[in-house]
DNA sequence: CATGAATGAGCATTCATTCAT
DNA sequence: CATGAATGAATGCTCATTCAT
């Protein structure tokens, strides 16, 4: 029953997804959620605030599994090097084994003004930290080159993973993302490494 | 008189970019943007073929302007490493002088289900293309490495360009955009320079 | 329960009638007849596809309730004769008793370009079959003269009634309908009536 | 000049019953009728005084025009049997000769506020005087029964015509519509001949 | 007389959210 | 807990009409 509960819950996250991703936020209406939830409309509410609640419940909740996922890959390597590598890695793997997420966060998140306005996304904050910290790791050990702030360059690389990832996804996913992720990781170690 | 019009049109224009900067695309109302120009609702309509339009039209009249501008600033510039510097400066330069136009760029823009679906943003691809072109002429006169694809790295520069100018702007203008733009031009920098 | 939801929808029904014959079926405003209908602007469209469909209804139930009257008057009697002067009673009658919907139905309807172009008024066809029965049974059986055709005929006097009608209506009803109608009768009777 | 100036009117109003007869009074738009005649949108409210008066300026010029062609044609008949059928054969010529305004006037006159609640059809009156006047003349000589009133009867024949035409006109003028009218002046005539 | 750019009133419709059952 | 009928706020766009040129 508590089980049934938690299950009705991600049926209606799925749910608006896939919504999402096909109809953009603000062309997406509850009910068709609701449908393809298999529950009603009013049910949503008893889950979920309101539609804004729903697309930020949807951004933490799935962030928190991507941040797990993540630190668990890049804690047992000891290269902070490797580290880089590995996490643009895992952002082009993660991508394309959830477009409609992938699309979700990369384009309808900003559609709400709850989330660009109001809302500290505290999620995207401690995703980017994971990158500074092999940064700053890599700085201190010596790695990395000291030039560049971590909190500038956790940015950069997101800002270039993210726009490859678009230009990926609107493409209609027809080249390699996996390959372009490799050169972007070749890129960036030279650009920092200590030679 | 062919001015006085064409006064006007660059009076809704900007009226429009100031009120979707304001209020986002969605919630921006058209009486708002006709008020701020000075005109009637309707004039708006002599003008533009619809909100939609409206928002296009900023888009690719703006964006002609930057291109222009950017090219006539590259151009005279022998070193590729020199010119890739100085795109990077313009675009930090050109999100200080306009913070309303960035805004509309960066978060607006993909609100429009037109825009992101079923219009091509030519511009869009001229601009990067000013990237590809200096990354392959680089490469071809021995400046850069040639590992990563002119097309793999334009995006990588103009997302970390853009990710850093959204935060420079969400976050309230508050720290140095143009330092950090210095950083990312030595980033990218060192990791292409054949050394 | 399903009482209520049919009576909501009746209510809507007969408060679009009173202010389609108000104020014109282009003039009226859907708020102006959710109010008359004691219920919010968007319940009449859980009901009714949209303000078109909702005078389309009107045409449809009422002239459904009608040929039902009308052919429940008409069946017992034998004399086709007498069928034909109680039609044109009935007609007239029933112009008498409803004079808004009468108004709907002989001025607003025609203001609806669906109605007109595209929706195939069946119901009217059924209703003018009932005078084109009733004259080809006459002259099978010899009451009826044979020199005109019965869908002629059915035209010409439900055009006549229905002029005689939308006469008296626009003339603020100030004289004998039912005195008319009985002229008519006559008229029609005497010409096709076999000597 | 002056010439030309009742030229221009006159293009106004048939490229207006044009208009009207293709997309309905209230759809059709000023500036297609303006574009329709060859003259600015402003230039009709040269010539009439708005897009209602345009309306009724079509009915009370063409109106006038048939009656004075229906009278020219009747007078010189002897028989007022003879006139009512003279009149009703010219009804469907009328028709035939002229769809446009024929749609005009059946369908789209009764879109007009003005025409159907303020304006006063005088020109309407007169046409139906024809007719009650052939009936009146054919009662004082004997020639008709005097059982019916003059002005039933001018309603009932106009009537009947009216919505035999507009069967012709709606169901895309398949039919012989002068075979229908002779159907009904035959029916008339047997119903009012004092045998 | 003629033009046509500018005006601005006017309204159907959608859909997130609520709440009685 | 779940439902889904009912609510009602909110706004882009059209087009008859005007009037400065």
């Amino acid at each position: 029953m508590g089980k049934s509960k938690e299950e009705k819950r991600n049926r209606i996250l799925q749910a608006a997804i896939s919504v999402f991703a096909k109809k953009g936020f603000f062309h997406a209406k509850i009910s068709e959620i609701a449908n393809e939830a298999g529950v009603a409309d009013g049910t949503i509410y008893l889950y979920f605030q309101n539609k804004d609640h729903l697309l930020i419940s949807i951004f933490e909740e799935k962030m928190e599994e991507i941040i797990t996922r993540v630190r668990r890959a890049i804690t047992p390597i000891e290269s902070n090097a490797e580290k880089l590598q590995k996490f643009i890695e895992m952002h082009a793997s993660l991508v394309i084994e959830n477009p409609s997420l992938s699309h979700v966060f990369q384009v309808e998140l900003r559609q709400s003004g709850t989330f660009m306005k109001q809302y500290k996304p505290v999620k995207f904050q401690e995703f980017l930290e994971i990158l500074a910290d092999i940064v700053r790791d890599g700085q201190k050990s010596g790695e990395f080159k000291t030039g560049i702030a971590p909190g500038v360059l956790k940015r950069a690389v997101f800002g270039a993973l993210d726009e490859t990832a678009l230009n990926w996804i609107l493409k209609g996913r027809k080249y390699d993302l996996a390959e372009s992720a490799n050169q972007l990781a070749q890129l960036f170690l030279s650009g920092i490494l200590e030679s």
